[in-house]
RNA sequence: GUGGCCAUAGCUCAAUCGGCAGAGCAUCUGGUUGUGGCCCAGAAGGUUGCGGGUUCAAGCCCCACUGGCCACC
């Protein structure tokens, strides 16, 4: 079980093809997971989601915790059969949530306590208890209970660094079930030094699959880009290697030619739910008014129900009109729009050229303003930190 | 017909004693990276119903007109 079998390599960049053997089914890697944090990618059924081309779909275990309860989801049969997803799943630990989402949290050697953001109630998190939540719900892949620091304050990474990895090693030994597989997670910020520390122990730790985490927390592009040239040649190549987070597509694509195999993201489905669509030449805002008589699909070409059927006018009616619809069209173009670059990305490294198709879409595809990106995330993280009290 | 109340941004409404005309929604534009359809940021939008008057200064006070609502014939 899980075994990782590379298929093809790219002469040009660290890309590679392969195949992630699950107990739910193959995956094909580079592979780009949906994410369905209440075990529902939101709009979409795992109908749609198999016709979409969709193989891993991603899972929150605080959010599944908190509500409706991992032992609930176990009586079900776990979260395969509670969601009707047959294919291969994916839960992070929890972890992450309880450091974005939670109303309050105190750390200590053993674990995390904390509030709900839905009633305030008290719980805690330890590597164990995380472990064993996800093994109620059963996903194929699992993860550590880690910490993620803000990726610019080096002191805070390196205290962070040595309970994450504190907690992988008590992870691993909690870990149970040999049906799934147990990634670890690299941290230590935009530092050279406490990545490769990072990616150094994990590796000694060894377990079936390594992940990348915080990154594409608010660094810049160039930041992560450079974390990434220097973590991935730290972890073994047999393995697959899971950016975590990630991406936009022009950051998949940065991502694959460093060597990454799996990715998830909320953003192609956030995105589309407030009118965001992808195309090759970047994202259309369908609230537009540009749009308001345009009778072409969202993106020309596009095999999707929703390019195949509707126009640009008639979906951007649905959203100025506060449509479901709306949502649901959007998330089913934005979901096949990654699973099409997906299919090409690993057809280009099988064939030798991952990296002239790299360029060209790079340079037909334009990203959203960095500037705009970063003021908001400096306004969103004064606020979180007003909120909390901090000066 | 008589009396009273009202008229401010596209809509619903603020504006202290007469002292730089604002908000919410809608519109327009940008943003969202280990998910709240939430949300965040910015922009545009005004001859304060019309015409006079008083005053250094009027959305506010006075007169007339127009339109609307209410009450009573």
């Amino acid at each position: 079980m899980f075994e990782y079998t590379i298929t093809a390599t790219d002469p040009h960049t660290a890309a590679r093809t392969g195949i992630f053997q699950t107990p739910h089914g193959a995956l094909l890697t580079p592979v780009f997971a949906p994410v369905g944090t209440q075990a529902t990618v939101k709009t979409l059924t795992p109908r749609d989601l198999a016709d979409l081309g969709a193989t891993l779909v991603l899972a929150n275990t605080y959010h599944l915790y908190l509500r409706p309860g991992t032992a609930l989801i176990q009586d079900f049969g776990g979260l395969h059969s509670f969601m009707g997803w047959p294919g291969p799943l994916l839960t992070d630990s929890g972890g992450f949530q309880v450091f974005s989402l939670a109303l309050m949290r105190k750390l200590d050697p053993d674990g995390v306590t904390f509030r709900s953001h839905i009633d305030g109630s008290l719980h805690r998190f330890t590597p164990e208890s995380a472990i064993a939540n996800q093994e109620a719900l059963g996903a194929d892949i699992i993860m550590c209970l880690d910490e993620c620091a803000d990726p610019l304050d080096r002191r805070y990474n390196e205290e962070a660094l040595r309970r994450t990895h504190a907690w992988a090693a008590r992870c691993k030994a909690a870990h149970r079930r040999a049906d799934q597989a147990l990634f670890g997670i690299v941290q230590g910020g935009i530092y050279p030094e406490l990545r490769i520390e990072s990616a150094r122990t994990l590796r000694a730790l060894d377990f079936p699959g390594y992940a990348i985490g915080g990154l594409s927390v608010g660094e810049t592009k160039e930041q992560m880009y450079a974390t990434l040239d220097i973590t991935v040649p730290e972890l073994p190549t047999d393995r697959p290697r899971y950016l975590m987070g990630v991406g936009a597509p022009e950051d998949i694509l940065e991502g694959v030619a460093r060597g990454i195999d799996i990715f998830d993201c909320v953003l192609p489905t956030r995105v589309a739910r407030n009118g965001g669509l992808f195309t090759r030449q970047g994202r259309l805002n369908l609230r537009n008014a540009r749009y308001a008589a345009d009778p072409l699909p969202v993106e020309p070409g596009c095999d999707c129900y929703c390019c195949q059927h509707f126009s640009r006018a008639y979906l951007r009616h649905l959203f100025k009109a506060g449509e479901i619809l709306g949502l649901h069209l959007a998330t089913i173009h934005n979901v096949r729009f990654m699973m099409r670059l997906m299919d090409e990305i690993r057809s280009h490294i099988a064939a030798g050229t991952f990296a002239g198709f790299r360029e060209r879409f790079l340079a037909g595809y334009q990203a959203p303003n960095q500037e705009a990106r970063h003021a908001q995330r400096a306004r969103y993280v004064a606020r979180l930190k007003e909120k909390e009290g901090i000066p």
